[in-house]
DNA sequence: AAGTTGCGCAACCGCGATGCA
DNA sequence: ATGCATCGCGGTTGCGCAACT
C-alpha cells in the first residue's frame, strides 16, 4: 500500500518552534490532552504536522523533563544500557527519568562516542579497539571505572541484541537479562561493583525502583528549578497521610505556561549558555 | 574585525509496528 | 485477511553559536 504523507505538506510550517507556538501547544495539551496527535495542530491552531507537535512536546515541552547535561551517573548508565540494548534509545531513555531518547542519542553521538573512542573502546560493540595491540595503545584505559563497568556489564554486543532479533522491540528487562548468559551475569555482578552498576541492575530488574528513581530525580530537578525560580515551580503535594506526592499533571504544568513568557534562558537553564 | 571551521542541538524524515474498521 | 491511519523509533540533516585563523 502506498504510504500517505504524515501531513499535508502545503501550509505546514517547519523549522524551529516559536514561543507562541509552544504556548499554543502547551495550552491545548493541558486542557485537552493529546487524544490524537494528527488532530492536535488543527485543534490547537498550529500550522504544524501532528508528528512535529508530538516531537516538540516529548522532547522539549513535557513538564517532567530534566534539562541540562547528563550527570556522570546518568552517562555511565547510558553506556551500560547501550551495551545491553544497542541503539534502542527510547528503551534507554525510559530508564533515565526526565531524559528523552533524542537527548540521549545526541549526547551519545557528540560526547560518549568520542569518549569511548578516546579510551580505545569501540562505541558500537563496547569491545576494545585493536584487541591485539590494545594494551600497548591504551595501557590505562581498562583501569578506568567506566570501562571496567562497561566491559563487565554484558556478554552480548549491541549487534547481537539488534541483529539476532532474539529480543523483541518491546522486550522487558527480564528478557534482556535472560538473553545474557549466566556467566555474563555473574561476571557483571562481580566485575562492576560500583554504584552505577547496582543502580543499573536495580533499574533493569525492578520497575518500582524506576518509579522511585523517577520521583527522586523529579525532586532533584525541582530543587534545581527552585534554586533559580522558586515561585514558578510546581510545588510538592502533600496527601492525606502527610506524604509528599507528585503533583497532578495540571499542577505540574501550569507553571510552564508562565515559563513561556520568560523564555528558557531566563531560568539560567538555556542549553546554549552551557557552552 | 572578518571569515572559516567544527560542534552541539533541535527538528525532520522514512519506515516498521500497531490498532481499527 | 486486508487496507488504512496513526504512533513511535532511529537515523540524518541543518542551523546557530563559539572557537579558531
Amino acid at each position: 500500500m502506498g504510504r500517505q504523507p504524515c501531513c499535508d505538506k502545503l501550509g505546514v510550517k517547519k523549522g524551529p518552534w516559536t514561543a507562541e507556538e509552544d504556548k499554543k501547544l502547551i495550552n491545548f495539551i493541558l486542557t485537552n490532552g493529546h487524544c490524537c496527535w494528527r488532530a492536535v495542530p488543527k485543534l490547537a491552531g498550529l500550522r504544524r504536522c501532528g508528528k512535529s507537535c508530538r516531537l516538540r512536546w516529548t522532547n522539549y515541552l513535557r513538564p517532567d523533563l530534566k534539562r541540562g547535561l547528563l550527570t556522570e551517573a546518568e552517562e555511565q548508565l547510558v553506556i551500560d544500557l547501550h551495551a545491553r540494548l544497542g541503539n534502542r534509545w527510547s528503551k534507554i531513555a525510559s530508564r533515565l527519568p526526565g531524559r528523552t531518547d533524542n537527548e540521549i542519542k545526541n549526547h551519545w553521538n557528540t560526547h560518549i562516542k568520542k569518549k569511548l573512542l578516546k579510551m580505545g573502546i569501540d562505541p558500537v560493540t563496547h569491545e576494545p579497539l585493536h584487541k591485539d595491540h590494545d594494551d600497548h595503545d591504551h595501557p590505562d584505559h581498562d583501569q578506568s571505572p567506566s570501562n571496567k563497568n562497561m566491559l563487565g556489564s554484558t556478554a552480548s554486543t549491541p549487534q547481537d541484541a539488534k541483529n539476532t532479533s532474539n529480543i523483541p522491540n518491546n522486550s522487558s528487562s527480564e528478557e534482556i537479562n535472560s538473553s545474557s548468559s549466566p556467566e555474563a551475569v555473574a561476571e557483571n555482578s562481580s566485575a562492576s561493583g560500583d554504584e552505577s552498576a547496582l543502580l543499573l541492575d536495580s533499574l533493569c530488574n525492578d520497575d518500582d525502583m524506576s518509579t522511585l528513581m523517577n520521583y527522586n530525580l523529579w525532586v532533584d530537578s525541582n530543587e534545581l528549578w527552585n534554586s533559580s525560580r522558586g515561585d514558578q515551580l510546581p510545588q510538592k503535594v502533600v496527601n492525606s497521610d502527610n506524604m509528599e506526592i507528585l503533583p497532578s499533571f495540571e499542577d505540574n504544568c501550569s507553571w510552564l505556561l508562565d515559563c513561556q513568557d520568560f523564555g528558557i534562558q531566563d531560568f539560567g537553564l538555556d542549553f546554549r549558555s552551557r557552552r
